[in-house]
DNA sequence: CCATTCCTATGCATCCCTGCATAGTTCTGG
DNA sequence: CCAGAACTATGCAGGGATGCATAGGAATGG
């Protein structure tokens, strides 16, 4: 005796903030701006989001750190001379097609400022879950165990890293670069020599 | 015949700029927090800064760009187990005094999207001049030619993006463990075995 | 001491954003 | 077909933010 609720539109309010937050940050993104862009009525967000902005915010992170956190899982059987590209890849050429706009969602909730608590939260969970597929990931591919999580740390933050600089600059050099050294020094960091492990 | 123009006011304004945007980026920036946290009024902000908010913010991050060089510089003569972990102790206790709050304001620049195109522009000299600094320094310290650049743009990508993730964890073993592992790296590049160069 | 210039204080117009309320519309189950 | 639920459209109040204008205070050269 009622309507269904449909999940398509909220899905898509979700996802325009989403790639609203990549391009414009916490703090640049507005729900007028959602609005105008999933081609929603203001009205809408309220029903959708009964905790307003904060809570679409939230979701749009939720949405892209899941996201993010499958594809990595996706990789988890590939060499490090073919994973590792693959994933500079997906930030290289998303941020090239925008024309050097459209960074990390999760980065921008990270430094969102404490206006938005609850998407830093998630952010640093992010990096956390991330850490810990990336160390599962070093483990399979043979490198010494007291050094995978280190190691796991210093490719999460080289490619986060290389992303804001290639947004700076306009250029894909500094991730593909980066892309490079970290296959570079994985390899070397191998037990089993490069090529066993495929 | 006139009164002198007092530059410390106009300096205490750009240095709170420079500040807020660390904590809110560009975007959660406003005149009135400024003006609030650096004790002038509305009405100055206009006199110093013309070209209204984005004159603010770029000679903000012109600030901020500049105190970085000079900090690079300085640390020229350091040998990779020394200068290295500098670096990321002055970024590790700007973050951790803050309460995780403040990160660096040139990478909010970078991300600060299309509403402030001189700041990004800025920002991405400002990662160019660095690698150059960084590209200059590893020669000096025995890194082959043919390295050097590469190994210096993974520094710079390593070292803010464990800011990013240390702010967004509240913790400081992101920046302290990527620190460790890059001294690591740039040792082992080394044609001139470590202490050496000292 | 006084005119000129630097700087400050304050107010206004305009616009934008958020959150909420309210009325209307669409769809579904019986 | 129609009652009720899901959804949309729109308007309003409150609060800020920006940019500008204008009037007043402070310091300095003559």
């Amino acid at each position: 005796m009622a309507r269904r609720p449909d999940p398509a539109k909220r899905d898509r309010i979700v996802h325009t903030t989403r790639e609203l937050l990549r391009r414009r940050g916490v703090a640049g993104t507005t729900m007028l701006d959602v609005v105008a862009e999933a081609g929603a009525s203001r009205g809408s967000l309220y029903h959708y989001f009964p905790g307003g902005r904060s809570e679409m915010v939230a979701d749009a992170v939720r949405e892209a750190v899941a996201e993010y956190t499958d594809a990595l899982t996706a990789l988890a059987e590939l060499p490090p001379a073919e994973a590792i590209p693959l994933i500079v890849e997906v930030w290289r050429v998303e941020a090239e097609e925008s024309g050097w706009t459209a960074g990390c969602p999760v980065v921008a909730a990270a430094l969102g400022g404490e206006s938005e608590p609850v998407a830093r939260e998630l952010a640093g969970q992010a990096f956390a879950e991330w850490t810990a597929a990336v160390t599962a990931w070093l483990a399979l591919q043979g490198v010494p165990e007291e050094r995978t999580e280190s190691l796991a740390n210093l490719l999460l933050s080289a490619i986060e890293g290389a992303v804001v600089i290639g947004l700076a600059q306009h250029r894909s050099e500094p991730m593909l670069r980066v892309a490079e050294e970290l296959v570079r020094l994985v390899e070397s960091e191998r037990r089993t020599p490069p090529g066993a492990g495929r």
